[in-house]
DNA sequence: TACATACAC
DNA sequence: AATGGTGTATGTA
């Protein structure tokens, strides 16, 4: 092979000041790496520069760069006073034996695991051109035409990432894993018994791996352990977080932009449809943990990443109970025009570790085992189970989780209707008349799947979870076959939580199974279609047989035929709101669009919330500024400032645009961010969320008990403090000032007509697309709750002016005439079935294809809606399914 | 402690 | 045409 080809390409620094600016351009895919010496790195340089440095991307790397340095130059300045003492408290020994295998299957082919998209890792004959691990596949392509990408496969690495663990389970049943390919042993106790060094159980790890893993080498290196106080933190699960985000595909036509942009409600969309929090949820019901963290994790156009996080009054697992503090999150956060968006829970527990190994057992013959087997007339449903009550309404979630826990869960739910009510079907917490999972539910086609996968799985057994190769289940089968296993070797570790042993069983703990469950889910998630690119990733993480495939196949037809049938009538009429973003993998060609209603190619982004005004422009969410973002090769480019602000984005990101305002198109004015730059001071950081979850005196913290609880909780969640509540209604009104529109005004009686207080119960969330519950049949806990008359939101608080979920005022059937009118609409409507917007002028020309009108009865309530709000109004049924599910 | 960010893989 | 997703550690108020 020869070595790199010299710089062919003609990069000719075009009227660059620098000599060779790319030597400035410090990017990591510089960086010496094994099988990487003698690399022409100033060629490699000058290709990713050549190809990065008209993007978002470079840009945010130039600031991310400007912000290291001045870190650096902060740090360099301390030390010079630093004592000898503080030094040496600086510094850190590494403690473990780190262990890795790769394998070059062609020792002559450069190739690179990944795609065009990013690359993995590559082989050494890919290395010597550069081409590295975390790096663009295009990029890696051009320093290499002759790379080939071989695809990720996890199922693979899984499988054999099993097997190595086997062996280093020899060595130290409690390793802990650092991702596939890499592990910390603590062989401490096996050097003792075997009274051997460390260097020979290094050896004889390296030996044993190579040969019990198919010819896979592995790396040892040796150094002092310390952590041995970690095998005793055995109240901690094993993991500390779990997320999931998503990038959006680029999008879009420039008025499906701004329609977007203009309304608040277009962030609820994103979020369900990006399905971050439901997949989140399920993936937490298959570990059987539970969080009091959540944090929104935000990608801007620029590639700036933030992070908002709150603390929930207590524990807390589906989605119902997720999503509010999600949405509440970023809606703090508009405007935003967004990359990437991810949620993530932490300060985890698990949620039922005696129960768990009860559960395991259920597997067996034993009485207690008979007694809990799913089928067994007298086992209690899961919410009649007291100390469930107890933990989930009342209890502070102080105190040893499941340590009191006599293992009285008599009554606990049997692993089928676990798994349901973990998928989201659970009360709410807090709700006075908890629903039961009653015959008659019928969870949504998914709850099902699961379910039955799950009562499958649990049913077949540790023996069953074996796998012919090792590979395990995943997800709930295979959590609950290896507590079983490593309950049994550690004799019994049944109250609190797992032992050291069972973590080992794991394989950590802490590594996720990206194999059958987690593929389903992310295919769901991302609504994609049979021979979408991610469902061809992931398809060979199915099991065979254990008919996850099949069910998930059918949930997903459903969901595409939903998806489908509104994205059509939406981009059909052209009004701008057929998708609400795009995940990546999505396709953007399907629903119809008819020509005049093209996307554009512009390579924008999912542009939400009020203030942005157009495409091109982008707002930083921390200064809350509003900021051209000029086109590809158009526009000015915004002076990056160096300032050295300390802070992140809020200082030096705000900062450099504040600098740079000048640059706002003159007649883009308008947004309420301008009041604030009209000051003249950029707020360092937008303020944290208040701590008020509820009342903000008894809510603040953990303890949440009694019946004060639900009322709490219900506020924390679902309510905005009223005064929040008139500010933001304040910048509504201003809003529509500004657009020259009359204010809105709610329809006179706030009461009038339309407050349905909920008192019975509510239906049972209906699988979806069935017909469901009417307007106004919502519930609660009787406390007063009102419906909202236009989105169905049955558990609106009393005291709340307006419906936390779709924003419009109680009692008023009208949704604020935020977005501007569909496009279609100021084409003509032949359509004599004038429905409410009227006569829009004009001639000639747009039939919508409904062909009939205007309006459809909607098959969820029945309400006639108008067909080009027709999509939002599905994701509004999707949405309300789920702030509904459990909510009793 | 709670939140925000940096960074490793 | 085009720069990921998940998890942990650490700094700061």
């Amino acid at each position: 092979m020869p070595g790199p080809a010299p710089a062919t390409a003609p990069v000719a620094p075009p009227g660059a000041s620098a000599p060779a600016p790319w030597l400035d351009y410090r990017s990591v895919f510089t960086n010496a790496k094994a099988g990487m010496e003698g690399v022409d790195k100033e060629h490699v340089q000058r290709v990713v520069y050549e190809m990065s440095k008209d993007s978002a991307h470079y840009r945010n790397e130039q600031r991310k760069q400007a912000q290291v340095d001045a870190r650096i130059a902060k740090l360099r300045e301390r030390s010079e006073h630093l004592t000898p003492a503080e030094l040496a408290a600086a510094t850190r020994s590494k403690l473990f034996i780190p262990s890795s295998h790769s394998r070059a299957a062609q020792k002559q082919v450069p190739m690179a695991v990944g795609g065009m998209g990013m690359i993995s890792t590559a082989n050494y004959v890919a290395r010597r051109f550069g081409v590295r691990s975390a790096m663009p596949g295009f990029i890696g392509k051009r320093l290499c035409p002759q790379l080939v990408f071989v695809p990720l496969d996890f199922s693979r690495y899984q499988a054999a990432a099993e097997r190595v663990r086997a062996v280093f389970r020899l060595f130290d049943p409690a390793f802990e894993t650092g991702g596939l390919d890499e592990a910390a042993l603590d062989v401490t106790e096996h050097c003792s018994r075997e009274g051997c060094t460390g260097e020979q159980a290094a050896a004889e790890l390296r030996r044993l791996v190579r040969e019990t893993c198919g010819g896979l080498t592995c790396s040892v290196g040796v150094a002092a352990n310390k952590m041995l106080a970690k095998a005793d933190t055995s109240a901690e699960p094993g993991r500390k977080g779990i997320s999931c985000e998503r990038t959006f595909r680029n999008m879009s036509a420039p008025a499906q932009q701004e329609a977007m942009a203009r309304q608040v409600r277009a962030v609820v969309r994103v979020v369900v449809r990006a399905r971050l929090v439901e997949s989140l949820a399920a993936e937490m019901a298959e570990e059987g943990i539970e969080g009091r963290n959540v944090t929104l994790k935000l990608k801007l156009a620029t590639f700036e990443v933030c992070t908002r996080a709150v603390t929930l009054p207590r524990h807390m697992r589906t989605a119902a109970d997720i999503l509010p503090a999600v949405l509440r999150l970023l809606r703090n956060e508009m405007p935003l025009t967004l990359r990437l968006m991810g949620v993530r829970m932490a300060a985890l527990r698990k949620r039922w570790p005696a129960l768990d190994a009860l559960r395991v057992n259920a597997a067996g013959s034993s009485p207690l085992a008979r007694f809990l087997r799913p089928g067994s007339s007298s086992a209690g449903h899961p919410n009649s189970h007291p100390q469930q009550q107890q933990q989930e309404q009342q209890r502070p979630s102080t105190g040893p989780p499941g340590g009191s826990g006599r293992p009285g869960c008599a009554s606990a739910p049997p692993p089928s209707s676990a798994a349901a009510a973990e998928a989201g079907m659970r009360p709410a917490a807090g709700s006075a008349a908890t629903r039961t999972t009653e015959p008659g539910d019928s969870p949504p086609p998914r709850e099902q799947a699961a379910a039955a996968a799950a009562a499958r799985a649990a049913g077949a057994g540790p023996a069953a979870s074996g796998g012919a190769d090792g590979r395990a289940f995943g997800g709930f089968a295979a959590a609950v076959a290896a507590a079983a296993v490593g309950g049994a070797a550690g004799g019994g570790g049944w109250g609190g939580f797992m032992a050291p042993a069972v973590r080992g069983a794991e394989g950590g703990g802490r590594s996720r199974t990206p194999s059958p469950g987690r593929g389903g889910t992310l295919g769901l998630g991302l609504g994609l279609r049979p021979g979408d690119r991610y469902e061809d990733r992931y398809e060979d993480g199915y099991e065979d047989g254990d008919g996850l495939d099949e069910e998930v196949d059918e949930y997903g037809a459903q969901r595409l035929q939903h998806e489908t049938a509104c994205d059509e009538a939406a981009w059909a009429c052209g009004d701008g709101y057929g998708r609400g973003g795009m995940m990546e993998g999505e396709e953007g060609e399907e629903g119809g669009a008819d020509e005049g209603q093209q996307r554009g190619d512009d390579g924008d982004v999912v542009c939400i919330g009020d203030g942005a005004e157009g495409p091109h422009q982008a707002a930083c969410a921390w200064g809350g500024v509003l900021v051209p973002e000029p086109h590809q090769g158009r526009g000015q480019q915004q002076p990056l400032g160096g300032v050295a602000e300390e802070g992140g984005c809020g200082g030096q990101g705000a900062a450099a645009r504040w600098a740079g305002g000048g640059s706002r198109e003159p007649g883009a004015g308008g947004d309420w961010a301008e009041g604030e730059a009209q000051q003249g001071q950029p707020p360092a950081k937008r303020p944290r969320l208040a701590q008020d979850w509820g009342t903000g005196d008894a809510c603040g913290g953990a303890d949440v008990s009694g019946a004060a609880a639900a009322d709490l909780l219900e506020l924390g969640h679902r309510g905005l403090g009223q005064q929040q509540q008139q500010q933001e209604r304040r910048q509504w009104q201003q809003w529509q000032q500004q657009q020259g529109q009359q204010p809105w005004e709610p329809p006179s009686a706030l009461d009038g007509g339309g407050c349905a207080v909920a008192t019975a119960a509510a239906p049972a969330a209906a699988p979806a697309g069935a017909s469901s519950t009417g307007p106004g049949a919502g519930a609660g806990a009787g406390g007063g709750m009102w419906a909202c008359r236009v989105c169905t939101f049955a558990s609106n608080r009393r005291q709340l002016l307006r419906c936390e979920v779709c924003d419009c005022l109680k009692g008023s059937t009208q949704a604020p005439p935020g977005p501007p009118p569909p496009a279609w609409a100021s084409v003509a409507m032949p359509s004599a079935a004038a429905g409410g917007g009227g006569s829009e002028g004009g001639g000639g020309g747009g039939v919508c294809p409904e062909g009939q009108g205007r309006q459809r009865p909607c098959p969820e309530c029945g309400a006639d809606v108008d067909v080009p709000r027709w999509a939002e109004h599905q994701d509004w049924h999707l949405a309300l399914r789920l702030c509904k599910e459990g909510m009793g």
